[in-house]
DNA sequence: GTAATACTTCGGCTAAGGTCGAACTATGAA
DNA sequence: TTCATAGTTCGACCTTAGCCGAAGTATTAC
C-alpha cells in the first residue's frame, strides 16, 4: 500500500463545497481578493480567510498582497488540470451533475479555463488550427509549425513579446464539456488576450463565461471556419 | 458561482486517506477484494465495506459479484486519468510528498497505470513509437500509423481481437512522475499484456510495480532503444 | 446438516473540522 | 486624528463522518 504521492491530502481540500467553488471561481485565471472569494462561496469572510490560509498551505493557492487587499490566483497550470479532470468526471458520473443553470449553456459554448478559451468554441479554435498544420504534436508534447508561427503573426500576436518562462508555448487542455482538447500554454493564453483585444468578446464578470458579439462570432468563424 | 459540474463531491470520495489508498491499489488495474482493499488501506473489513460502498455510490469504482466475493475496479480510465492528475499534483506541491520508500525507485521505473505500462520505462516506450513513426496525433487523437499497425503485428498483438468498445485504441496518459505522457488505450493495454506474455516483465503482487528480468530489459532495450 | 469464510448493517463513541460572532490588526481615506 | 474597509485570529458550537465491536446474511467447504 501507499505507493506513490499522497493524493488523499490535495483531494480533502478540493473536497470541501466552499473551498471547490473558490477554486472554480479562480478557474478564470483571474487574481480575487478574499472578500470576493467569500462571496463566491457563499461564506463569511472569517470562514473564507480560513479555507484560503488552507488552499495556501496545501500549495493550491498563491496570495499576493495589494495594498490592503489580498488577491489569489490558482498557484499552476498543473492545479487547473486537475479541477478539469475533476469536472470531466464529475460531469461524467451523472448524479452529480449540478442542476444546468441558465448560464450552462453559454459556459459550454465559450469560458475561460484557467487563462485560455475553453468550451466548444475553444476546441473548434484547437481543430481548426491542428487541421491547417499550424499546430504540431511531436508525441506528447505540442509545438507550433511555421505555418502555425505566420498565421498568430498575422493575427496579432508578437511571438518575440511573450515572457520568457519555464511555462510550455503550446499545451493542450482536456475541455471538459467537450471531452477534447483545446489549446493552452502560452500561445493559448495570448490567443485569448487578442480575442479580447478584437473586441470580438468579453468576459462576463463573476463568471467563466465569455461572450462573443456578433461581429466576433462571424470574424471567428471566418477565421476558424 | 457555481460554474460547471460539483467537484466537491467527487474530491471529498478520494480525500479521505483510506479511500484514497484503496483507489490507489485499484490503480494496479486489478480488481481486489473488499477484505484485500481493507489491508491495503490499513481499515478493518466493516470500515473498508462503508468506504466501498460510497465510492461505488459515487459511480468511482464496479462491483462484481463472484461467489461470496466482491471484487472492485475502477468505473473507468477516466478516474484513473483524475488519480495520476492528483498524484502529479500532490508530488508537484513539496510538502505532499510521501517519505520516499524503498518501492519508490523501482514504481518510478516501470509500473501498471490503470492497465497499461507507466514510469521511465512506460514514457521510453510511447517515446520511441513516436520518434519513429508509429503513432500519429493528428491534434487531439492519437492514432496507429501504418507503420504502427505493422510494428504492434510484428511485435505480437492482433488489433482484430481487441474488443470492439468505446474506447480509444491510443490514449497519452500523463505521468506523475516523469511529467510527460505514456501510451494508454487498448493497444497500450495490450502492449502491456503482451510484455507479460513475452515473460520480459511480471507485476509484482500486491503493488504496481512491474519488474523487468535481465532478458526482458535487454530485449526492451532493443525493441525501444 | 454444521462450520467457516466473506461481506453488510447497526449502534455508539470519538475526533475533526466547518461555521460564525466578536475582538484584533493593518492599510487607506477624510 | 478619526473613521472605514480588508483581512486575521480566537473561541464556542455543532454537525459530520470515520472507526470498530457485535450481530446478521450469504455463500462455500466438509
Amino acid at each position: 500500500m501507499k505507493d506513490g504521492p499522497d493524493i488523499s491530502r490535495v483531494a480533502f481540500l478540493i473536497g470541501d463545497p466552499a473551498r471547490a467553488n473558490i477554486l472554480t471561481a479562480l478557474m478564470s485565471g483571474r487574481a480575487l481578493t478574499a472578500s470576493e472569494l467569500a462571496n463566491e462561496a457563499g461564506v463569511t469572510l472569517q470562514t473564507a480567510s480560513s479555507h484560503l490560509s488552507k488552499l495556501e498551505m496545501g500549495g493550491l493557492i498563491c496570495p499576493r498582497r495589494e495594498g490592503r487587499h489580498k488577491y489569489f490566483r490558482l498557484a499552476g497550470a498543473e492545479v487547473a488540470t486537475v479541477l478539469e479532470a475533476l469536472m470531466g468526471l464529475a460531469a461524467g458520473t451523472g448524479q452529480l451533475r449540478h442542476r444546468p443553470g441558465p448560464k450552462d449553456p453559454e459556459l459550454r459554448r465559450a469560458r475561460v479555463c484557467y487563462n485560455h478559451l475553453a468550451g466548444d468554441m475553444g476546441t473548434q479554435m484547437f481543430d481548426s488550427m491542428c487541421d491547417r498544420g499550424f499546430l504540431k504534436s511531436s508525441g506528447d508534447d505540442l509545438s507550433l509549425t511555421d505555418a502555425g508561427g505566420a498565421f498568430i503573426k498575422g493575427f496579432g500576436i508578437d511571438l518575440g513579446a511573450l515572457p520568457e518562462s519555464r511555462a510550455p508555448l503550446c499545451r493542450a487542455c482536456l475541455d471538459w464539456s467537450e471531452r477534447r482538447s483545446h489549446l493552452a500554454g502560452q500561445v493559448g493564453r495570448a490567443m485569448l488576450l487578442r480575442i479580447e483585444d478584437l473586441k470580438w468578446a468579453s468576459r462576463v464578470d463573476g463568471t467563466r463565461v465569455v461572450r462573443f458579439t456578433p461581429a466576433g462570432l462571424h470574424a471567428f468563424g471566418q477565421t476558424f471556419g
